[in-house]
DNA sequence: CTCGTACTGCGTACGATGTACAATGTACGG
DNA sequence: CCGTACATTGTACATCGTACGCAGTACGAG
């Protein structure tokens, strides 16, 4: 149950590290047998393929077929290639120009962007950097979103703000989709088999006195979305509010 | 570095502990030394004061005073204890009445007592649920924050939406700033020495020709906020968006 | 009362993980 | 050509969750 964190150890040498910065040796002895992004593209598909659980630092170090220990020579620790895995992803991300387009369509996109990298690595929204890292990748990405708030006569603190909100939003979308994820495959039970086991603990304890409104709600909502909850459904809604919450700063008052 | 996750094992078992309904034996044998609540409580209190790193089978045991392996006769693995902890903490919750206030100041406000809740356990943002515990802390909990939307029109199905996309923009306004708040604290560095550091390779590579935005806007809103982050900013301005958001559904076009 | 049985409590131990450390080998600079 | 800096790696350790089995205890049946 690792604890997966990133961010720690010295912040210098991981910047160095994102911004591949070789040291300023004198550069002696044997040639490394691999490169850094060895290392990070086999991290990266390791997660991709089997999840974040899956890499350690001896799965990775025999991906790249080098012992255990060798991964120490490229890399500080785990937490920095972690680090170095997410800004591989961020700097492989599309960025096509929507100059032309409308805000809430340049918004949107850059939503589902981000929302297509967490549909391609679900452990990057598991990560829990402490410092996001400085690198390229982010950087990059950071630089084209918040061009998406040009025209909307945004400041530049609250196009900040406004673009940390819309990233957080499908961040939370992202996690509560990987759980879903997970607790459908971890235990095989489909959704019938659950409710066979649990259905009639829960009809006794799940009280239409005592929990009126959340026994309907939670009823209708289930049966709305054919399982407790649906990802997609609560990304649509929430992608709608956030636009028209955005709107009302910058348009005025206006439905979407 | 454990990846704190609950809701594994059987969810059957899991649902009598949230309930605490005992198992059906014919009470047999010695009679426990201790109860699930000197457990669950001790393991809060653990996890409160130093962090979810901290809660160890281990560590509990000798906060409840017994072997280690003992908790396993009260609980039947670490994922449950988590979900216990999580609807302990639910349970507790306050939940005054607020029928008579307009709905932006009950979603105000259930939006703050959850950002009460998580600034109180911190830890509670970052264990990821499979599968929420749906114990009687949630259910309550659920049961009330549902009715902040009382008058609002809303069917149940939009209903249960909207406060999803509430709780989670708390959550993860919360996630930021246990981030914040770890990175100050693991490394001793004060902003300013960071900067001092890291400062000289920083503006080797953050290229105002390359990055003209994001040059631009981050030093606007670092300086803004005395800090490269604000959780506090980010929380008031988030929830001004979610509010607005949630205004053109409820209201249509009206400005907060 | 007696005894089997079901239960609590727990000591030991195992496998997994991140990584510290020191030994070994290699190739470049003087 | 040789010393030195570096790449590589085997071994080892601390920590974690927890499987397993034994010892002791108290209730119900006889």
């Amino acid at each position: 149950m690792p604890n997966h964190r990133s961010g720690a150890g010295d912040p210098a040498r991981t910047l160095r590290l994102l911004w591949r910065q070789p040291e300023e040796s004198p550069r002696r002895g044997p040639r490394p047998g691999r490169s850094l992004d060895d290392i990070v593209t086999a991290a990266v598909e390791l997660a991709d393929a089997e999840g974040l659980d899956a890499v350690t630092m001896r799965a990775v170090a025999q991906a790249v077929g080098v012992a255990p220990m060798t991964l120490y020579t490229y890399v500080p620790g785990k937490a920095e290639l972690l680090d170095l895995m997410l800004d591989h992803c961020y700097s492989r991300m599309p960025r096509p120009d929507r100059s032309g387009e409308p805000w809430r369509a340049r918004v949107a996109a850059l939503a589902a962007e981000n929302r297509e990298l967490f549909h391609a690595h679900p452990w990057a929204a598991e990560v829990s950097t402490s410092r996001p890292p400085l690198g390229p990748g982010l950087m990059a990405k950071y630089e084209y979103e918040l061009r998406a708030f040009d025209g909307t006569g945004l400041d530049d603190v609250r196009r900040d703000a406004a673009l940390t909100y819309v990233l957080d939003f499908v961040r939370a979308a992202a996690r509560s989709a990987a759980e879903v994820r997970l607790a459908r495959q971890q235990d095989s039970w489909s959704d019938e088999q659950w409710w066979a086991a649990n259905g009639p603990l829960l009809a006794q304890v799940l009280d239409e006195q005592r929990y009126p409104t959340a026994v309907r709600v939670g009823a209708a909502a289930g049966s709305a979305q054919h399982a407790a909850y649906s990802p997609d459904h609560a990304y649509e809604f929430g992608l709608a509010r956030v636009l028209d919450g955005l709107g009302v700063l910058i348009d005025g008052a206006r439905t979407g």
